[in-house]
DNA sequence: GAAGCCTCCTTTGTCAGACAAGCAGACTGA
DNA sequence: TCAGTCTGCTTGTCTGACAAAGGAGGCTTC
């Protein structure tokens, strides 16, 4: 009876190519940042068409694992994209809305504070301090890049707290979050007086993770959201 | 001073096609399901060469958003797949291990479970039901495919909790989540009396979403969940 | 010696053409 | 009716081609 048999399938040449790449990533022997090798070097090497090769990459690339850097040539890229690309990939099909994003970044946020006062080692504190400092010092600057240089901070500060849980699924699914948190609101940030008030919850948050009180951190994590919504929402509701 | 200029890059063809079918599917010309064009059509109606729609292809099906069915050709495939793969391709990447897939897990679906039994429609309880039903019944077969159509149900029910979050980016991430759990677990599930247990609890957090009491259906919901884990963790003791 | 320019080479992006293998449907013969 | 065969189409794959762009190196000029 049950005996199933699985639908037999070639295994395509450029499937094979994507792999091999991806487990030399995985293994190490290519780090991010690395240089890959050019198109017709990997054709040699092995020993497939031009043609499989560029497929391969092509996979890699959308997936977020290779970065095309200007010129043509790829390198690894080291960091969270595979999840953000494909947030991003939802809401182009629609599959979801700003307002699911917003309230995911909500949970996912609190609770990683609560966690991260539970694991932190001084070290995480330490990115925080920079972070909160870095942010203080933007607010001192005038110049253009000032929203900028804040905005920097503020995401470096929550992705402190994310690597503070020491979960890494945690960590990139918020940084995905953020980045396309971001990217809607590339037009719009300057919302008057929020950073300043932000600052004052960014201290409350560290102080909370710092003391180890996960109920602190996490209550503390949800008025600075709930406040920073309410003003996007303000913000959104002046402008546009 | 502050005028940034972004770096200047020309759009490459096989990008062009991608977005092109991608803006099909988001606009509702492409369902899911539907059969794409043959290459060689897809070759003509953009007046493209052959290997750039190939790499437009590769990259949508890596993306998930088209699948290989079978004979080569390809249909839009419409579910939770964009999350899923690059979740699973953080695992790969050693970015992340199972425990942080756990944990993410506890702390999304008991905050689902808690939004459920807010937003919850009666369509929503029934297709609860019907999944806890289709576990009954699984219960009382006794063939190969008893446990398969268990698991099938088990998902179905949690599924069905996720969209009545009424949010997408839940729905889909939890999919993905469990995803990568069936697969990791897929040759280890037979662990004894864990199912019929399990279904006590299913029932208990179905009512508690019943009676829209959050709180209730977030510690159920908990519970549940802990005790599974403690299960798989035996299991895998015991086994490996 | 340094700045600017030119030329050669390589690489990518892109296309066209080729061929084997697999599948589907039509046709054939019993 | 049904098995076998043929034909055409499609994918998977390779090769060869060419334009455009960027880098390396050398040459010229000041």
């Amino acid at each position: 009876m049950g005996l199933r048999y699985e639908p037999i399938e070639r295994q395509k040449v450029y499937e094979l190519i994507a792999d091999r790449l991806l487990r030399r990533i995985s293994t190490g022997q290519l780090h991010p940042g690395d240089q890959l090798p050019t198109e017709r070097e990997l054709t040699q090497a092995f020993g497939a068409g031009r043609s499989s090769v560029r497929e391969a990459l092509r996979m890699l690339e959308s997936k977020g694992v290779i970065k095309d850097v200007g010129n043509g040539s790829f390198v690894v890229s080291g960091w969270a994209n595979p999840l953000n690309t494909s947030l991003q990939l939802l809401l182009n099909l629609d599959q979801a809305t700003m307002l699911d994003v917003y309230e995911l970044r909500r949970i996912l946020e609190c609770e990683a504070a609560g966690l991260a006062a539970e694991r932190r080692t001084d070290a995480h504190l330490e990115l925080m301090d920079a972070a909160i400092a870095e942010m203080a010092a933007a607010l001192e600057r005038s110049d253009g890049d000032r929203a900028a240089s804040y905005i920097d901070g503020d995401l470096r500060f929550h992705l402190a707290i994310a690597e503070a849980t020491r979960n890494g699924v945690i960590l990139h699914t918020m940084g995905a979050l953020r980045e396309v948190i971001r990217r809607a609101l590339t037009s719009i940030f300057r919302i008057p007086g929020s950073p300043e008030h932000s600052q004052d919850h960014h201290r409350a948050i560290r102080e909370a993770i710092a003391a180890r009180d996960a109920d602190a951190a996490r209550t503390e994590m949800l008025t600075h959201l709930v406040r920073v919504e309410s003003d996007v929402h303000k913000a959104l509701m002046t402008r546009g």
